[in-house]
DNA sequence: TTTCAATTTTGTATTAAATATTATTTTATA
DNA sequence: TATAAAATAATATTTAATACAAAATTGAAA
């Protein structure tokens, strides 16, 4: 818990019992969680937390560089708590989102065609090996 | 016109007069329409247009591969007609979304990780050459 | 041509993520 | 302690997208 006061201060970020709960979910669950998942998993400590507290902590998380922002699909935001850099993949079959560990050649210089670069994402949408080796048959819309 | 027919039978979409004139669209503006500005178009030839058949002529577009989705932003999806496989560059300053010409190295093979890849989107966010140079002070969330 | 089924389009209602707004609570500080 | 600022909570609103049902159109067979 400490430790998690000491990551939200480093950014400036007053660690409040909401923030430090939502980063402790975040750092169990590390990967590709909503808002709603979030949300669900802090009721279970905070029975009155707001879902605008969830929002707005995790706009906050964004804006420091806390969190990046996953758009790998049009319903809902994704957040992703990961430190290393690295892409996903969304099997379209399961759903599922694998991290891809690849980095892109750009991130060196974070610049390309003249314009400067703050935030990478590399989507890759197909079929998962998983459901690959599985012949799964059903396929997400 | 006729180009527009052998193209929807190519893939084997009948060629109806709305869907003709969304491909119209398309093939004008080209890049990064959303639902409501194709909307907007139609409305103008087809006053009788119903945004329910933008949506559904534009999913089966995607369905059959006639144009990429692309979720850069949360907002809404936006909807790719260009041919040649790019990138994407969205400059949180004024908004502007720019087509960045490189090609991912995995579009050779379409596998990564054993995965099975049917699209690759690149995202690139940050401040746009022309935003830099003008020094522009405002921006976007 | 007529009939009938399948497809397409339209209109309306609904869902749900995200934001806006305001009120309440908590925290920091003078 | 008093007061201002920050954070949280509760509610209302917005809007992209979907669901559903009705109407219109199309295509094929008789």
């Amino acid at each position: 818990m400490d430790n998690l006061i000491k990551i939200l201060q480093s950014r400036n970020i007053h660690p409040s019992y909401q923030r430090l709960k939502i980063l402790e979910i975040l750092e169990k669950n590390k990967d590709h969680m909503n808002v709603n998942m979030i949300f669900e998993e802090l009721l279970k400590e905070i029975p009155t937390i707001s879902k605008t507290t969830v929002y707005s902590t995790l706009s906050t998380f964004a804006a420091k560089g806390l969190v990046h922002c996953l758009t790998i699909t049009p319903e809902e935001m994704k957040y992703d708590y990961r430190a290393k850099p690295h892409h996903h993949f969304l099997c379209t079959r399961c759903g599922a989102i694998i991290d891809i560990d690849v980095q892109c050649p750009y991130a060196d210089t974070m610049e390309i065609d003249g314009h400067s670069i703050e935030d990478i994402q590399g989507y890759f949408k197909g079929t998962c090996r998983e459901c690959l080796t599985h012949n799964k048959t059903q396929t997400l819309k």
